[in-house]
DNA sequence: ATTTGTGCAAATCGTTTGCATCTGA
DNA sequence: TCAGATGCAAACGATTTGCACAAAT
């Protein structure tokens, strides 16, 4: 008989999925558990598949990919644009920006409080802002 | 007899990639005469070599994808990151920040005098900030 | 002469899709 | 029951690479 090891799913976790419209299947129980556990993250869509199996939860890569654009839809995620080679997700989805250290693909938050962009001009006609990114590229001095 | 139809090359487009120890090689002149004969463009490296054979020149795909890393790491050009599926090169080099249209998938130029970022805190230890990218993503309202 | 760039096609990488099967409501 | 999810493998599109050939210094 197997041990349950791990406990991923949550009351919360079910609730929040209901609210936005996602059926709490076993598998984006299991993602939203370890994306929303611990604080704040960045992570590829590999990433989060690995992590998923290290932690012995059956999914495939192209339900991780399903799940980050169905959650990033909902609002539970947010993408971030930074490198051409492969998106990242943010488990934060408060108003904040980020540092980007080029040398080693890692994000950093910077706060939405301390940060600010003036003389942002008129969208152009018949558009509306839909966000500001900041992205601040850093390399090793 | 062919007649010339184009002039792409010029003694400043030569001396230019001279000045960035690139060879004056006949598809990075007549690259560098597309890229910069008009004014400040937004253009996928698909587009560029579209242009290209438009233009009767010959240049394969992988060239020009070499001729934009090139040019970017020579400062020639900016690599804007804000679409995942595709990477955009803007020959403003200068300071400046972007609107970007996700309707359409277009960047329309900030100058950089209008738009400013405050609050910026302290780079992580050992890193020197390399650039500020302000992304203002708009949408048809 | 030697180094550097080019072209082509094949390889690679992240990501998406088609479809048969499963599962939650 | 049955719409909606999943898994797998195949498809995909953008980008890169390996290597023989060509061009620049």
């Amino acid at each position: 008989m197997a041990k349950k090891i791990h406990e991923v799913s949550s009351e919360s976790t079910v609730d929040r999925l209901r609210a936005s419209g996602l059926r709490p299947t076993r598998q984006r129980q299991e993602l939203a558990g370890l994306l929303f556990r611990h604080g704040d993250r960045h992570l590829t869509a590999e990433n989060l598949h690995d992590e998923a199996l290290a932690n012995g939860i059956k999914v495939s890569l192209a339900t991780v990919y399903n799940t980050l654009h169905q959650f990033t839809e909902a609002s539970l995620l947010r993408q971030v644009m930074v490198d051409a080679a492969r998106s990242y997700f943010d488990t934060n989805i408060g108003d904040h920006q980020h540092f980007y250290c080029e040398d080693e693909n890692r994000l950093i938050d910077i706060p939405g409080e301390t940060i600010a962009v003036d003389g942002i001009p008129a969208p152009p006609k018949g558009t509306q802002i839909e966000r500001v990114d900041v992205v601040i590229r850093v390399r090793s001095a």
